[in-house]
DNA sequence: CCACCTTTCCCCACCTTTCCCCACGTACAA
DNA sequence: TTGTACGTGGGGAAAGGTGGGGAAAGGTGG
């Protein structure tokens, strides 16, 4: 499976109407690996946004489903995060449409947009909005914690 | 194993595409230990890059999911280096095309790249930054500091 | 219910980057 | 000199990404 993991940063440009390319390569993962052309699309609550294969999303509503639902917390995150999905097609140029509501969010004005692969999602930032939530981070201090806690660089 | 590990510093140029060769030894390395003719390439915080063998890199990804992902340094931690990796084969010269958004973290603008070979891993450095990254650094505090964690020179 | 405006979708066309060749120069050894 | 290994450079085809026009769909207000 090594070679079937979202793997990658990739900036590309987002047009006047909201379209965005999907990297090539991670498209070829979406058709090879989980015979789809299309993803879910949601809210992050560090203003980002992530597309999932179906497959996937399909095992985090499995997940929500558990969980009290008179908890404040579960409710927050069932308003928030479950309820953001949204089932996004490419257009013929391997195109998505991110909805409005979610380009908002993510504070996706125009511009550069990152997608990060990661393992088994994708993670969509506004490229400007990403290099300044990264800078609140010391990376020297990242690498000693991960390092603490048996990761590896 | 000795003969098999990654070894030497390497300076080679880097052309208007963005593509260097690998060093020949480096690449023989990866043919006659691991089989095989391409690597993983990962942004790491100090502004270079590091390549390493598909197999080392499994183990890194394996020991990352491990991590608590909620965590705010491990969300970094896989923001930028997990979901920097890029599976890069060689051409049929023996050379990587290195992606844009990797030349730019390691401020490779054209000119000389040098390659550390660093027992089971390769750095890569734009030769100036690398110079002046290493002028920062007082070499006689390195020595005191290795040698208190029992390393030797 | 109709007219209007906005958003979405589908198409085509252009440009840049990437990939796959082949060729040349230099260094070292026979 | 001749052969071989290694690094460097460039041309051309293919792929990937970008932009815009125009029809269809959907929502809004009279």
């Amino acid at each position: 499976m090594l070679d079937q993991n979202f793997r990658g940063r990739h900036t590309l440009s987002i047009d006047s109407k909201g379209r965005v390319s999907v990297p090539a390569p991670f498209r070829e993962i979406l058709a090879e690996r989980y015979g789809e052309n299309r993803l879910m699309l949601a809210t992050v609550f560090d203003r980002c946004l992530r597309a999932y294969p179906t497959e996937e999303w399909a095992k985090i509503e499995e997940h929500a489903s558990g969980l009290s639902s008179t908890d404040k917390n579960v409710k927050f995150y069932y308003r928030h995060f479950i309820s953001s999905a949204v089932e996004l097609e490419f257009d013929k140029q391997g195109r998505i449409l991110i909805p409005a509501s979610h380009r908002e969010w993510a504070e996706i004005n125009g511009g550069q947009v990152l997608f990060l692969g990661i393992t088994d999602k994708i993670e969509i930032w506004d490229k400007a909005a990403y290099a300044s939530k990264m800078a609140t981070l010391d990376p020297s201090s990242v690498e000693d914690s991960i390092n603490e806690m048996g990761g590896k660089i």
